[in-house]
RNA sequence: GGGGGAAUGUCCCGAGCGGCAAAGGGGGCGGACUGUAAAUCCGCUGGCUAUGCCUUCGUAGGUUCGAGUCCUACUUCCCCCA
């Protein structure tokens, strides 16, 4: 495969940029690429309420798709989070209510618009919702009509089911058909939109070619499969934690300037390989900055923040979170537009003690961990170092911008704001 | 159907003679060193109105001054026999 040289604009970018981990059938797939004939799509599972970081390399796949001149298909997942991929999983998930997946479900689509062009013609990207057709699918005939195209030996060979199997995990049954429904949108994408290709993390590779193999014996035109690899960091973590939890894509879970300084936090060795991945920057660019060694990495890690935050909350808000991280982290001073948190000044007015400032401001999890953190030197007020747990804020304090700064450790900083 | 074993700190794994807020890891957080990096070293890793109080070891009872630890029943999981 590393042999094969492509032709087609998405491929060339898609192997430059190193987002292909395995595909069905290069060489075929380039050839409909070249005529602008691909109309690709992802499904997106609705069990969270956004999506994150780690959705970020499928989001891109679809939007290079349509950069390049073909049809990318956003699928959510309404009707396949009601059965739950057990793929990569030992244990059983929950099972969402449908109001939390309709909520999830709208949830999500928020990220899209940024990346993808919607409309009806051409290369204008498609957004559905298998709940559509998987809702409406009556028992006897999917067993007749989709049913019979399925080997349960394979199906119980697939890892998914194997894994559990094999360590005697609980698989119910209801896990167990998500498999056939995986294929079946494809199938059913393929009829209703001439959908040939499904892209997604290299864990779905079992599924997709599921929906390959179920679409040959259905009839369909020959579909492809394409999978991106796994991303993990150099330093073997997976990737899209951090200190205040997952990095959501939505600006109401996180902000802006916190997904900023997520690119900004990069490990030297992962730059080249996330500018390639998270940006549209052209190569060159990506050359140059990946050639820069030592304290000047930091330019290429500022460039990663900058261009992956534009993508997500656009080039306003990309600006203001690089130049509140450039007054905070290399002034030294409290930019206003740090994340806030407001108290009533009525209550700063009768003093407010640090510990519970600190858990308000959603800095420490309990007043306890508070106390544990002043102990090692871990919490600041307005820049100073907390020393005394029993110290009491007052307006006084209010000295940024009306403001008072509080941080832990040297990277998480809030702004404590007193209103009416 | 019969016999045996197991469930531990709500992130995970895991030790635990009747005196236990409970060993040890991993992970996470903080500190030092740096470049807002990695690696390394050090500290912390139930809650609170805090020299005390409250809640934690599958669930519900019991024995005991005192139960994660002993007894009984139940739930779930694993192993062996049929």
């Amino acid at each position: 495969m590393s042999s094969f040289t492509p032709k087609s604009d998405f491929l060339q970018v898609m192997t430059e940029r190193g987002f292909i981990h395995q595909c069905s059938d290069l060489a075929g797939l380039d050839a409909l690429a070249s005529g602008g004939k691909l109309v690709g799509y992802i499904g997106f599972d609705c069990t969270a309420p956004s999506l994150h970081v780690g959705s970020m390399v499928q989001i891109m796949c679809l939007h290079w798709l349509q950069q390049t001149g073909n049809r990318p298909i956003a699928l959510m997942g309404g009707g396949t989070t009601r059965v739950g991929d057990p793929t990569g999983r030992d244990e059983s998930r929950k099972i969402l209510t449908l109001e939390d997946i309709e909520r999830n479900k709208n949830g999500i689509k928020q990220a899209f618009s940024r990346f993808l062009t919607f409309g009806d013609t051409g290369t204008d990207a498609l957004m559905t919702d298998n709940a559509e057709w998987l809702t409406k699918l009556n028992w006897i005939e999917m067993l007749r009509d989709i049913g019979k195209h399925f080997s349960v030996n394979r199906m119980l060979a697939m890892d998914s089911v194997k894994l559990r199997l094999e360590r005697e995990h609980e698989m119910s049954f209801i896990e167990f058909n998500y498999m056939i429904l995986q294929a079946y949108d494809y199938v059913v994408l393929s009829q209703r939109y001439g959908c040939n290709l499904q892209m997604g993390g290299s864990d779905q590779w079992g599924n997709i070619v599921n929906g390959l193999d179920l679409g040959r014996r259905m009839g369909t035109p020959q579909l492809y499969a394409l999978t991106t690899p796994l991303i993990t960091l150099a330093s073997g973590a997976k990737m899209g934690k951090t200190a205040s939890g997952a990095v959501w894509l939505n600006p109401d879970m996180k902000s802006p300037y916190e997904y900023w300084q997520f690119w900004r936090n990069t490990e030297d060795a992962d730059v080249a390989r996330f500018l390639k991945l998270f940006t549209t920057l052209p190569m060159s660019e990506i050359e140059r900055l990946a050639a820069l060694q030592g304290a000047e990495i930091n330019e290429a890690k500022k460039a990663l923040a900058d261009a992956a935050t534009t993508l997500l909350h656009g080039p306003a808000a990309a600006r203001v979170a690089a130049e509140t991280a450039r007054k905070t982290f290399e002034d030294g001073i409290a930019a206003d537009t740090l994340p806030t948190v407001t108290v009533a000044g009525a209550d700063l007015m009768a003093g407010l003690g640090v510990l519970n400032a600190f858990v308000t401001a959603g800095l420490t999890a309990s007043t306890g961990e508070a106390r544990r953190q002043i102990k090692g030197g871990g919490l600041r007020v307005n820049g100073i170092v907390l020393t005394n747990e029993h110290a009491m804020l007052t307006p006084a304090d209010a000295i940024n911008e009306g403001a008072i700064k509080l941080s832990m450790g040297k990277k998480r900083h809030i702004l404590l704001r007193p209103v009416d």
